[in-house]
DNA sequence: GTCTATATCAGGATAGAC
DNA sequence: GTCTATCCTGATATAGAC
């Protein structure tokens, strides 16, 4: 995965063969480090010295590694976007539509509890007009939209499921499932929780996906 | 609305009686464009200097109505709170569970759609954690969920619609209308529009209301 | 009550020693 | 390849003239 990035300015140490190990493990322990620090200060409120202190390695080591903080962004916000749409392949033609949604549902819940903080910086580059990911979304997010969307038309046209906006449905999911991630300190607020544990986790799972399964016509009690 | 908040060290400047007419013009000036750039910046992307030229006015004149930057923040949250909850009114016991969540759900679409900056405001806070609205959301939100909850809970016991857990309701309720609002961007790159009218406010809460609406065993054409 | 000019500081970036 | 010390921009805040 870090293979694919430009190489920074600095020659690479002693022979002709790949990155260093040293290199390939810093940069993990940064991206990780940025990761969670862009999470919860946006992208602004986020310094280099923070990153840095939580990688437990000196500030010019990130400049040295990726140039300059928009780099670093960057490359966090790219590494999560991948992940970000694989829960999609659930959904094809030949699927059953109550399995198929159920299970984007529930991973789209999972990435929520387990890649809260990928989740939030996602959502902060959204919520500031996306500078960043703009272009990637008309063109890679829209075609993939247009295509699933399309499935569950065909599944509509078929009877299998009630008439529901493909593509705003894909927004309801969206919002319902990263709301947890996102807007965690609402939810614990209003449920009077301080940490969000297992058994909160799937009562939430079993709330979202109950709600819009029956709002598709694809109740499971049926 | 101003009235509440404590007075700047400044001194009134002349009579006993309250407020010049041109300290309130030019305090709603600047909270109307302190909304605005922390919309689009977030807190702390936000500048000074940026609030000042939207609001035509000096930046010394900011400092001087509202003290520091966090101050107008929080400010400008406190403005937006109130608004925010009093849509949850149309759910009262008394009321028809379709009409009243129906109605709860258009006026929320329609706060996204005219209030769409104090929206993301309110997203961006509650992204990093609350650290101005914590108190605020464990004790005011979660009294007025726990009772709109409730009445919720009287419906399903009363079989008037269909078992879901009240407070995720809420939160799906949140996420799907409020995300019309934060995270526009994508909106719009999926569907391929550069703005959003009114027509493609109308099939947006459409949607949203038959879905939710559906998933409470509600349906609209039944 | 209003605004210009400035103090002060934080934070991104880099030069250059090791 | 790594890190210390430092530069310098830009942002908050204020002093003091009007």
């Amino acid at each position: 995965m870090t293979e694919g990035r430009a190489a920074p300015t600095a020659p690479s140490s002693g022979g002709g063969f790949g990155k260093t190990s040293i290199r390939q493990a810093n940069e993990e322990l940064i991206l990780a480090a940025a990761e969670r620090v862009f999470a919860r200060a946006g992208y602004s409120g986020a310094t280099m010295a923070e990153i840095a202190q939580e990688a437990a390695l000196p500030k010019a080591n990130l400049h040295y590694y990726f140039g300059s903080k928009l780099e670093l962004y960057r490359e966090v916000l790219a590494r999560t976007l991948k992940d970000w749409l694989v829960p999609t392949d659930f959904i094809r033609p030949e699927a059953d539509p109550r399995a198929a949604l159920a299970a984007y549902i529930d991973a789209k819940m999972r990435m929520s509890a387990e890649r809260a903080d990928a989740s939030r910086v996602f959502a902060n580059e959204l919520l500031h007009g996306a500078p960043v990911l703009g272009d990637l979304l008309r063109t890679e997010l829209r075609a993939l939209v247009e295509r699933k969307a399309e499935v569950i038309d065909g599944w509509i046209a078929a009877g299998r499921m009630a008439r529901v906006d493909s593509k705003h449905l894909f927004f309801t999911i969206w919002a319902a499932t990263q709301t947890y991630a996102d807007f965690d300190v609402q939810v614990r607020a209003v449920l009077g929780i301080t940490a969000t544990g297992p058994a909160a986790q799937s009562r939430a799972s079993a709330a979202v996906r109950t709600l819009i399964l029956r709002g598709c016509g694809l109740a499971e009690s049926e």
